[in-house]
RNA sequence: GUGCCAGUAGCUCAGCUGGAUAGAGCGUUUGGCUACGGACCAAAAGGCCGGGAGUUCGAAUCUUCUCUGGCACACCA
């Protein structure tokens, strides 16, 4: 059973109403002296015809008390439910205890699958921290989705096509250096690009050859696939190395390159459903309907573009995975663009069209401006890691230089640090990077809620094995109920993290949770001669200890 | 110019399908280590919720106008 749930439903039969309004309906009252449930009657006057505190006065008279239940009060409109507290208790243990570790577990996405489309890093571009928020907040996605039962499917839509490999491979040939590739791969090729735009600005026969070398890519040309090859082999090993440290990993790696041979279907299908017109010279699905600009589909020159293999992939991933949801985890600069794509793909009849989604977040700035790597100003998302660690480190140094595995801990905490800082507000904040927010250590961040973990293990690894009943009156107490309803929140937090696809509900609700516990801890002694009470205590703190581990992998 | 997004404490952000006294963290000031990990805990100060008008019993939340900032607007991705 479930407290709340039988509230609702004994609610919902009183006012024969139903139970899924009802639900809706009730809230957390904002002050414990409130109660632990309340039902605004507000929104239920128009439907029962009856001034709201009427209501709440009635529904409270004829509300049969059961035993979970210490009082029910109508307060104004408002009607307050305040839950018996040895009840709620030991409800809440058992339930807790039954879960184990799989604590909000759910099958509710049995037979769904979710493609999620995150990270798509660029070949042969450094791996910064513009990339940062995709692959976190799509990694996070990918791990809740997945925790509750659906299919999912991580695709790095890798960006592996277009003139700009034509221009890297002209500026290789040019000034290529292999050893110093082969050593310094990703700083290498960025010089080499930021050469190549540099010298075109004077140079304008430069970019010419770009374009032919990228011709030859297309053509199939033996040398220029083997450079692009060997660039593209390069770019994954290092990004590879990078989701290791994060913890982040994928399905599918195809990207752009994969689409070329499925274009030519898609243009197909376009003409003859009637829906591409010519203009200037190009081809376009015109979007008036919807209040969109036209989706240019093939340009003059006949050449393809972003949009069109968009289609394509759209089409490929309806087709091989039969999605239920198709998100993509692209900054909100994309937001035309997949407005746009959406509704192409509703023209073209696509029923699945409505099924995709962009997940847009704000843009990563430098504190003096914006990245650009064409200008060569960019922030390694690895420099940033290592960074981090470092600094993970010089704190074990100054106030636990005795603990065993320092390197592994300070890995753990000082990447985890870095992620919590993208995944601790809405995805569609812009963020300035700042060293000194992301290394700051106190407070609400991932090194405060590692830390409470840590104490979590720390206590129960110093009490030992422990057998015997449990007596749960010894958590009679408003710290210790705090931290119960914080755990019973968490598994409806997943759930509208995947439904608003937010991963950041979920970093807040772990965030209260290790602040109510760090607050109980210091308040309450876990560990004394009362066997039965500490048995209790250590129940509670395995239990977070669970969650927050859960919560933050 | 048009469209989309954001504007809440000195800073970074919650709260937004209208609801009870607008909440955290950082920073500042102050107090707490003979405790199971002080990367902790507690207290204080700090707000015309960008501004105006409207809808409502009730607006940070909805509508509208306006200001500021960001982004995007046909052959880049």
């Amino acid at each position: 059973m479930n407290i709340k749930t039988e509230i609702i439903n004994e609610i919902a039969e009183i006012t024969n109403m139903d139970a899924a309004v009802i639900a809706e309906a009730v809230e957390t009252p904002p002050n414990h002296d409130m109660g632990d449930l309340a039902l605004p009657c507000f929104k239920l006057a128009r439907e029962l015809k009856k001034a709201p505190p009427a209501i709440a006065a009635d529904i409270a008279g004829r509300f049969g008390k059961p035993a979970f239940i210490s009082e029910v009060k109508a307060v104004g409109g408002y009607l307050n439910f305040f839950y018996d507290r040895g009840f709620y208790i030991n409800h809440m243990m058992e339930r807790l205890i039954a879960a184990g570790k799989d604590w909000g577990k759910s099958d509710m996405g049995a037979g769904k699958t979710v493609v999620i489309d995150y990270s798509s890093i660029n070949i042969a571009k450094p791996f910064h921290i513009g990339h940062l928020s995709s692959t976190a907040i799509g990694g996070a996605l990918y791990k809740i989705y997945k925790y509750l039962g659906y299919n999912a499917v991580g695709v790095n839509h890798l960006g592996d096509w277009g003139t700009q490999f034509g221009k890297l491979i002209a500026a290789y040939k040019l000034w290529g250096d292999d050893s110093s590739i082969n050593e310094h791969p990703m700083d290498a090729m960025l010089k080499l690009y930021v050469r190549f735009h540099s010298e075109a600005k004077e140079n304008e026969a430069l970019n010419d050859e770009g374009r032919a070398w990228f011709k030859k890519i297309e053509d199939g040309d033996e040398e220029a696939l083997r450079i692009f090859g060997w660039f593209s082999e390069l770019t994954l090993r290092e990004a590879r190395r990078i989701y290791g440290l994060l913890d982040i990993s994928f399905d599918s790696y195809a990207g752009e390159s994969f689409y070329n041979d499925k274009l030519a279907a898609v243009i197909g299908e376009l003409k003859a459903k009637n829906l591409l017109t010519e203009s200037e010279g190009a081809y376009v699905v015109r979007l008036e309907e919807y209040g969109l600009p036209p989706a240019i589909i093939v340009k003059s020159d006949g050449a393809t573009l972003y949009m069109t293999r968009d289609i394509a992939a759209a089409e490929y991933r309806h087709v091989t995975y039969g999605f239920h949801k198709n998100l993509y985890v692209v900054a909100y600069q994309q937001n035309l663009h997949f407005r746009q794509l959406f509704a192409v793909l509703e023209k073209m009849g696509k029923g699945y069209a409505k099924d995709c989604e962009h997940i847009a977040f704000g843009m990563v700035s430098l504190e003096d401006g914006t990245l650009s790597t064409r200008e060569g100003k960019v922030l390694l998302l690895e420099d940033v890691l290592n960074k981090a660690v470092e600094r993970t480190i010089e704190i074990i140094d100054e106030k636990n230089p005795d603990i065993e595995d320092k390197a592994a801990i300070a890995r753990d905490i000082g990447v985890g640090a870095v992620i919590y800082s993208t995944l601790s507000q809405s995805r569609i904040k812009d963020i300035t990077f700042s060293f000194d927010r992301v290394l700051n250590f106190d407070g609400e961040t991932g090194p405060y809620v590692q830390y409470t973990h840590t104490r979590c293990a720390s206590v129960l690894r110093r009490a030992g094995e422990r057998s015997g009943s449990a007596d749960y009156s010894a958590l009679g107490n408003d710290e210790a109920v705090a931290v119960l309803k914080l755990l019973e929140e968490f598994p409806e937090t997943l759930a509208a993290a995947i439904d608003k696809n937010e991963p950041f509900y979920v970093t807040r609700n772990i965030t209260a949770l290790a602040q109510a516990f760090n607050k109980y801890y210091y308040e309450h002694k876990i560990i004394d001669d009362d066997i039965e009470k500490t048995n209790a205590r250590l129940a509670l703190t395995s239990a977070v200890r669970d969650v927050i581990k859960r919560g933050l992998t």
